[in-house]
DNA sequence: TGTACATCAGTGAACGCGCGTTCACTGATGTAC
DNA sequence: TGTACATCAGTGAACGCGCGTTCACTGATGTAC
């Protein structure tokens, strides 16, 4: 198969989706069709929402008729499907990246919270195809990114979690832990995609509001776990 | 104008909508046609979510032809915004309500953010309207609900802060505490949404996620603020 | 109380549109000989 | 190297459908006198 498009080389976003005249196109045959038009799909979903996004535009940019889609995918959902399954395995290799950096393991901790953030925002397509109700319905297969599959992005928090705070969390599961990370992570992409987080000169921003969050969660799951009667 | 439809009287959800007989329609005129119009969009929504609901459903749930609904709105899209405003007032009615309850503050506070699960689970349509991104564009009125607004849900999650942990948060600002607070109850009940939470015997349920995660939000947000080395 | 009338909520038909999907087909490609 | 052929990716036209919205209209309602 031929190598089609860089995954660095990813045009801007089309606003007025035009059948692309695609210089390397060979003619009759596309070439590599079911990766352009994944690609049209996840650009699509990010500009106007899964609902928005539309099959015809996505053949129409990557240059072909709606029809030739049917070669590649048994219907919309299936190509859904497989940009949420291409969004895990870009998200865990963010993540990965993250952890594998230089500095202490909280430093690498918090660039891996900020990671996830970034992606969550500069990657609304994979986002939402990853999170939304109708993908996780086809999404027996693959599982979701805390299933037990190695490799996947919520092993990897695990994994971050144990470099970062060896000592563990008491008599706390660290993956009851990395869920509710997980859980504030999603929460605080989802309310910033969504407009819902105040923004203004003086106000902590998304960042600052998930560093912070993380460690108030790692520092006090294990000393709040058991006590139910407020602070001391 | 003439009531309509009790709030208690939501009937099941629509699976195939047919125009409704509506025993207690008078005839030509509905009588309280835009609020049984936002009934139907709310069930809609819940059951096919934002982009699968369609105002001729609306209509035809009603018992109206389509045309009628624009006496009330001024298209789709002011309906959508109308179910946001609704869920707002709704979302914030339950939460004072559980805040208003007998026991201990801390009881209190955590029955709040039961209350909080319970309204993502069992009214996905208002929370689908109140938290797409679509809605967020609109929704510059109403502000969303941690704007300055008195009575809104944010400001009855920062009453519910300063009743239940009356000593503050040390030099941290209970706004930010607020804000990550709901940041992972959202997170929590957008992720439960999705199927993206594991569910199983021995698995920590959502209630116990948030509830956990709350008390190490709030008891960690002190003494881990000025922290940046890891645990002691 | 009865009547004339203004108001306006809801009708019904129609519109232009774009959707996902199907079908028989065409023609480029790569392989066997 | 050249030729015949099987494969199958993509074509182009068509489909049935349901969408949001518009329009001139109708008729129930409530008010003024």
């Amino acid at each position: 198969m031929r190598h089609w498009r860089g995954p660095g080389q990813r045009p801007n976003a089309p606003d007025a989706p035009e059948r692309d005249p695609d210089p390397d196109r060979r003619g009759y045959h596309h070439g590599n069709l079911k990766e352009a038009l994944i690609e049209a799909a996840r650009r699509f979903i990010a500009e106007r929402g899964l609902g928005g996004f539309t099959l015809v535009d996505a053949a129409k940019l990557a240059g072909v008729t709606p029809a030739a889609l049917y070669r590649h995918f048994r219907g919309r959902e299936a190509l859904v499907a497989e940009v949420a399954f291409r969004g895990y395995g870009e998200l865990a290799e963010k993540l990965a990246r993250a952890l594998a950096g230089s500095g202490t393991p909280l430093e690498r901790f918090t660039r891996m919270g900020e990671a996830y953030l970034d992606f969550a925002e500069k990657e609304p397509g994979y986002y939402a195809a990853m999170f939304s109700a109708k993908a996780a319905e086809a999404a027996a297969t693959p599982p979701p990114p805390w299933g037990p599959r190695p490799g996947g992005a919520f092993a990897i928090l695990l994994e971050a979690l144990d470099r970062t705070f060896p000592d563990g969390f008491g008599s706390v599961d660290p993956r009851f832990v990395a869920l509710e990370v997980w859980a504030l992570s999603h929460g605080i992409a989802t309310l910033d995609a969504a407009g819902h987080l105040p923004r203004g000169a003086g106000l902590p921003g998304k960042h600052e509001l998930l560093r912070a969050g993380i460690l108030a969660v790692v520092h006090g799951v294990t000393g709040a776990a058991g006590r139910r009667d407020g602070p001391p």
